[in-house]
RNA sequence: GGUCCUGUGGCCGAGUGGCUAGGCAGAGCUCUGCAAAAGCUUCUACAGCGGUUCGAAUCCGCUCGGGACCUCCA
């Protein structure tokens, strides 16, 4: 079966197809990086970091592109008064690029602890500058584009006017008219350098207290939000291009500003396939910055967060993401929280204890239903991926087979009751799309080495205490772990084993 | 106001014109010194009202509710 995603552009499941396969150039819109990234951020990056790998595992060869936003108004929360005083000195100022550095690294910590894989280009806007203003003057060129007072907007009117000619208007990703845009934007339309309210920036001129600037054709000044996309997009991936993503609150009006941008300078719509994500909501509303409700990644981790009952770890957090279809709302609760960790712990015990065993190739299979039924389970991760990647019928069929593994671990069932050649191929796809694709692993706590040998020597002394009897001691040592988070379980054959909560 | 999306069991969530989604929570059983874990079994559904159909949670209409976007937004 080929590979099907749901194009927003098109409004329906294509298959895709490369335009040089291969290659696939894909572009995702990446963090402003002017404050810490939150759990809505998370989602946007899991997604695409679960596109980037099964596309890679399909065979292709990936050029990933994910930009951070480190150019425009800056400001930190709680540090604009300070700034406001601070006057001359240029250490007491508010320097951006500090604010970049600092919120770019806390960004790829976040990355890094969702076990997301790094892009193969991360260009950020301020290293693009040039490009930005080389776009610009090509746009102005052609026409579309006009100077106010030092800064430069771009034509929409004219714009649409022209390529809905071409069958390419001005709203064509994001379905809306633009009669209906100026109608429901007059009356907030007044004093403006702007010839139209519906013109967005591509260039803005540099206040004299603003510290980001640059030196532009048209004076001082830091460029537009839409641009820098246009820019890095055509240098790192071309004119034209396969993917394009982002969080669907960005389909309108960024990605329809990108479009009409590229399509200037490069005569055709930048993308083939526009991919959205939708929103993490809380309590039934978008998370945003806007609405006050946000819960940052390291207050998640942490529990450090008044909506916040206990930390999750973000394996946890990824896990709770790809238990959902990216095209739906996903609603943040603890309840929702605890369940994906339990869930996930269930998952990766039953995942661990099988890809420790080794089974012989050629054993045949006892219990035939049971042995086609698991090999149709382990053969349908593929084609849930195929369908617009599902992660979340993915993860169900995953839990399918666990009751099989278990059974297997509990001696319930026996090793023949299912084909060795089922065995391996559990082991193969279990790896496969749990580690590879979804990319989940055990969280890894801090160092363990020691806890684990005293941990060991806990388990030794209990055991000769349940031989002799001794139940006292041996419950006092299994409770008293518990209470430290360390799960004692016997196991059948009298061994004991061990996890951490 | 304009454009669009959505309403599934206690919670989170898939899904399709006719077949048990799945997870967590709850109940029972097995196992166990007792637990835990695990396995097996099991209870709560498709907002409401109409329509199309042999058959709809799935398609259409209306009503009610929720949400997103309308140039800060993942």
């Amino acid at each position: 079966m080929p590979l099907k995603l749901y194009n927003s552009l098109t409004r329906q499941k294509e298959v895709f197809e490369p335009l040089n396969a291969p290659n696939v150039g894909m572009y995702v819109c990446g963090p402003t990086v002017s404050g810490e990234s939150h759990l809505g951020h998370a989602r946007p990056f899991i997604t695409f970091d679960v596109v980037y790998r099964f596309l890679m595992h399909l065979g292709y060869k990936v050029r990933y592109v994910r930009n951070i936003t480190d150019a425009g108004h800056f400001e930190e929360e709680g540090k604009v008064a300070d700034d406001k005083i601070a006057s001359k000195a240029i250490l007491e100022k508010l320097e951006p690029m500090e604010l970049v550095q600092k919120y770019t690294h806390l960004y790829h910590w976040a990355m890094d602890q969702f076990n997301n894989l790094p892009p193969s280009i991360e260009p950020t806007a301020t290293g693009h500058i040039i490009e930005q203003i080389e776009m610009i003057k090509k746009i102005m060129q052609d026409g579309y584009a006009y100077e106010a007072n030092g800064s430069v907007y771009f034509d929409v009117l004219k714009y649409n006017e022209d390529y809905s000619k071409k069958n390419q208007p001005y709203g064509i990703l994001s379905g809306r008219n633009l009669e209906d845009q100026l109608d429901t934007t007059r009356e907030l339309d007044n004093q403006d350098e702007k010839k139209n309210k519906v013109d967005f920036a591509l260039w803005k001129k540099a206040p004299v207290e603003h510290i980001m600037r640059w030196q532009s054709p048209w004076g001082e000044g830091f460029p537009g939000w839409h641009i820098e996309c246009s820019a890095m997009a055509t240098k790192y991936l071309g004119k034209k291009f396969d993917i394009h993503g982002g969080g669907m609150d960005l389909q309108f009006p960024h990605h329809e500003c990108e479009i009409a941008q590229s399509t200037v300078c490069n005569h055709e719509i930048p993308a083939r396939y526009w991919m959205h994500n939708n929103m993490i909501t809380i309590n039934g509303r978008k998370m945003g910055k806007s609405y006050n409700n946000v819960i940052k990644l390291s207050e998640l981790f942490s529990g450090n967060h008044h909506e916040l009952t206990q930390a999750y770890t973000p394996m946890t957090v990824r896990f709770f993401i790809l238990q959902s279809q990216y095209r739906g709302t996903l609603d943040f609760s603890n309840e929702a929280l605890q369940a994906s960790e339990k869930a996930l712990r269930r998952l990766m015990e039953a995942y661990e204890w099988l890809k420790a065993q080794s089974f012989v190739a050629g054993a045949t299979a006892k219990d035939d239903n049971l042995d086609a039924q698991v090999n149709n389970w382990l053969k349908e991760l593929t084609e849930f991926m195929e369908d617009d990647f599902n992660t979340a019928k993915v993860v169900a069929n995953l839990f399918e087979i666990i009751p099989t593994i278990n059974s297997l671990k509990d001696k319930h069932i026996s090793i023949d009751a299912l084909s060795g050649a089922t065995w391996i191929f559990a082991q193969e796809q279990l790896t496969l799309f749990i580690e590879n694709i979804l990319g989940l692993k055990v969280d890894s706590g801090a160092n363990r080495q020691q806890l684990n040998s005293v941990i060991q020597l806990l388990i030794e002394i209990r055991k000769d205490a349940k031989a002799r009897k001794d139940f006292a001691t041996s419950d006092k040592i299994r409770n008293q772990l518990t209470d430290m988070g360390i799960q004692l379980k016997d196991e059948k054959n009298g061994e004991m084993s061990y996890t951490f909560a």
